[in-house]
DNA sequence: GATGAATGAGAATTCATTCAT
DNA sequence: AATGAATGAATTCTCATTCAT
C-alpha cells in the first residue's frame, strides 16, 4: 500500500521511518497520533511522509499489516520450533493437541508483547480502535486471528479434545477474547506497562514461570471451565488433588 | 457535576439535550465527539452546552454515569424482579446459583444493550477510551462490573458452585471479558449494529430464545469448558452439594 | 448614567452591588472584568445588571465617576479640616503656600488610597485603560486632576511660589504624573499590594512618618529640582551643605 | 522565541508580518488584540502564525523585546552619534553633564516614538499592559528602563550635577514616569496621535525646535525645580563646568 | 423588578494535507 | 526525493447582551 518511494529507501532510512512511525501509533490512538510529531522525531519534512504514504490511513493501515505479520510470523516460528524440539526427541513426534497447542501460541503471542512492545501495543490499540473510517482494520485483525483459532479448534474437534457439540463460532469468540485480553491481565497482574516500554524500549521484567502459570490457568479454565471437578473422570486424576 | 442550569431545564428540553449527547458519544469517541455537532444536530447555541457544563469533559463524565448507574440499575431491578417472581411460585425461594444469576445479569446487560443502544454503545466506548485524559473513567468502568464480578465470584465459592482451587482474580479477569464482549459476539452472529440503532433508534431484531441460547452457551463454557464432558461424573447431579 | 432602576434600589443593596463591582473593577482592566463574576459574587440575576445600567460600559462609568467623586471630596474635606484647625491655633490663618497645600493633596491623596483602595485602584486602572472605547474615560479623569492641579500652580504664580517663568501646562503635567505615579513608588517601597488590599480589605500598613517623608521628598523634588543647591540663596541655607 | 520558521522566511514577508502585528499590539492591548484581525489584514492563513510562534503569548514577547531593542539601539546610536561630532570639534571632548545626557537620552527617545510609532506605542502599551499573564513583562521594561536611569544618576552625584543627598530610588522613580508619560504631553501639547500615527503611518508633524524645546523646560524642572529662581546662585553660569 | 437560560459572534489553537521550490 | 511554509476547516470555549417568564 505505499508508495514505491517508500520501498526505493535504503533500508536504514525505511527503518527509522517504521520505527518512530510504530512509536507515535503505539502510543496513541489513530486520531491522536500526530504525522507532525513524527516527523518532528525524525527530524525529516513532513512532506516525506506524503511521498511515502498517500495518507494518515494509508500509513496506519500499513504499520499495522506490518506489526500483524510480524507478530504472526514469530509466534509460528516459535512454534514450529518448539515443535521440532520435541519432535526430535521423541520420535513418534505425537501431535500436541489443542490445549498445548493454545498454551504455546498464547505463549509466544505474550513474549512477543514483552519484547516486541511497539508492535503488540499497535495491534492491541488496532483491535479497539474506535475511529469510525478505522473499522475495516479492526475488524480484519479479529477475522485474522479468528481464522487461525477457527483452525485450531476445528482441529481439536476432530482429535475429540473438544467437546463434540461445541459452538465452533461461539469457542472462536470466547477463545479470541481471551487472547488478546490477556494482555490486561498481565499487565495488571505484574504490573507492567506496555506503553512505558514503548517508550523505555524497556526489557522483559516478568519470569517465564510466572507467565507460563499465568497461561495455565486460562488453559485450564477453557478445559475444565469454572465448574467444580467431576470426580472420577480420567482426565482429572493426574491433576493435583483438589478438595 | 452539571451546573445546576441543566437541571432546572424543563425535563423535555433535559431530555432532548441528553439524548444528542448519548447519541454523539455513542458514535465517537471522547476525542472525535463534537460538542459543535450536538448543538447543530439540537438547533441550540453552542453557548448553552457551557451553561450546562463546566466543559467537554464534564459532559462526558455525566454521561458515562448516567448510563452506568441507568444500565446498572435497569439490570438490578430485572433480575430482583425475576427472582421474586419465581421466588412467589417456590415457596421456599431456593436461591440461585452462581452460573444462574450470572446468566441473568447477562441476560439482562444484553436486554438492556439492546433496548438501550446509546447508553449501551457509549459504555462500551468508554470502556475503551484510548484517550489519555480520559483513562480513569474507563478504569473505573472496568473496577465497578469486577467488583460486581467479584462478588458474584466468591458467592460461587461459598456455595461450591465453584471450584476451591480457583483463581478469584484470573476469573473475574475472564468473566469481565467474555461479559463486555459479548456485545461483539451478538453484533456479528445476529447481524446486529449497535451504532446503526444509535443512529436509527432502531428496535429490536433479536429474539429471546436466541439470547438466551448463547448466553447459556456462554455459561455452559464457563462451567464446563471446552473440554470433552466427563462420563461418568456425578458434576451435574451433585452440583448444589460440593464435596 | 444609571437607570432609574438602580436609584430606587433599597439603600443596602444598591450598596453591595457597587461594592461588588468596584472590586471586579478595581482587580481587573475593563475588558477583562466579567459582569458575570459580578453577578456570582452577588448571588443575584444576571439580567439585574441591565435592569440598572444600559450595559457594561455605563457601569464601568459610574463607578469611575463615584470613585473620582468620593476621591475627590475626601481629599477636600480633609485638606479642608487640617487648615481649618491650623488656623484655629496662629490666628492670622496663613494662607499655605504652594508646596504645602500640594504636599497636603498629595498626602490625603494617598491615606485615600490606602484607606479605600477599591476606589483608588479602580480610578488608577482606569487612568491606565487601555481599551478603545474608553480613551474618553481616562482623557476626563485626567483633566480632572489637571484643572485641579492648574489652580494650585496658577496660585502658586500669583503668590510667587513658582517661578515666574514656568511653563503652567507643562508644570501641571509634571505634577500630574509624579502624583498619580506615587502609588507605584510607594507600592514598591513598601512593598504594599494595592490589589491585595482590594481582595483583603486589609489595613494600612505604612507609618504616617514613612509616607510624610515620602511626600516631602516629591515636594523638595518639586521645589528645588535634582540639581546642586546654588550656595548664596537664602532658601537653601538651612539644608545640609554640600560639595 | 520564534520558531525557525519565522526566520527562515524570506526578508520582506518576514518584515510585513513584523509590521502587521505591531501594529495591531499598539493598536490594541494584549487581550484585545487578536491574532485573526492579523491574518486577516495581511491576507495569510490563520495556522501561518502558529508555524511562526507558539502561541499569541510568544508572539507579544517577540514584539516587546524587538520594539525595545530597536527603540534602545536608536537612541543609543543616536546619542553616541551626536557625542561624537560634537567630540570631533572640541578637541578637549568635555563629557557631557547629567543633565545634557538626560536631554540626549529624551530627545532621541521621543524622535523615535515620532519616527516609529508603531515600536513606540506598543512599548507604551506594554509597559502599562494590564493583563496578569504579562505583569513580567511590564516590570521587565521598568526595571530596563530604571536601571539606565540609575546609572545616569549615579554617575551624575559622581560629578556633582546632583545633589548628594538625592534619594537614588527615588530620583530614578521621578525620572522614569515623567520620561516615559512625556509622549503624553507632548501628544497632547502638539495634537498628535499616536495612535493615528500608526494607523496612517504619518510622518512628523513635530519641529525639531518645538520638541527640543519641551525637553529643555523638563530638564529645567529637573535642575531648578518649580521653585523661584536662586538670585545669585553661581550654578547656572557653571554649568557646563561642574564643581 | 427579578430571573436566568439562550444567544452567537468571536477568540485561540490544531493538524492533515498540499505544493512550489 | 526532499523540503517546509502555507493552508483553512474544525475544534473548544467565552461572555456581554437579550428576553420570555
Amino acid at each position: 500500500m505505499p508508495k514505491p518511494t517508500f520501498f526505493n529507501l535504503p533500508e536504514d532510512k525505511r527503518r527509522r521511518f517504521t520505527d518512530a512511525a510504530l512509536d507515535e501509533f503505539a502510543l496513541h490512538d489513530y486520531r491522536s497520533a500526530s504525522v507532525s510529531r513524527i516527523v518532528s522525531t525524525l527530524g525529516i519534512a513532513k512532506g516525506s511522509v506524503y511521498q511515502y504514504f498517500e495518507d494518515k490511513q494509508e500509513l496506519y493501515l500499513y504499520l499495522v499489516t506490518l506489526a500483524a505479520q510480524t507478530k504472526f510470523e514469530c509466534i509460528d516460528a516459535a512454534v514450529r520450533g518448539e515443535a521440532s524440539v520435541r519432535g526430535n526427541v521423541s520420535a513418534p513426534s505425537s501431535e500436541p493437541g489443542f490445549f498445548e497447542r493454545y498454551e504455546r501460541t498464547v505463549y509466544h503471542g505474550a513474549r512477543f508483547d514483552f519484547t516486541h512492545p511497539r508492535h503488540g501495543t499497535l495491534l492491541y490499540n488496532a483491535t479497539y480502535e474506535p475511529s469510525g473510517e478505522m473499522l475495516a482494520v479492526s475488524a480484519r485483525l479479529r477475522e485474522q486471528s479468528a481464522r487461525y483459532l477457527r483452525s485450531l479448534v476445528e482441529a481439536g474437534l476432530a482429535t475429540g479434545d473438544l467437546r463434540a457439540d461445541l459452538d465452533v463460532e461461539f469457542a472462536v469468540f470466547a477463545l479470541y477474547q481471551l487472547t488478546i485480553s490477556l494482555r490486561d491481565y498481565l499487565s495488571e497482574r505484574f504490573r507492567f506497562s506496555f506503553k512505558g516500554a514503548v517508550q523505555a524500549g524497556a526489557g522483559p521484567p516478568i519470569s517465564d514461570e510466572a507467565l507460563r502459570e499465568v497461561i495455565a490457568e486460562l488453559a485450564r479454565l477453557l478445559r475444565q471451565g469454572l465448574g467444580p471437578v467431576a470426580t472420577t473422570t480420567e482426565e482429572q486424576r493426574t491433576q493435583p488433588r483438589v478438595c
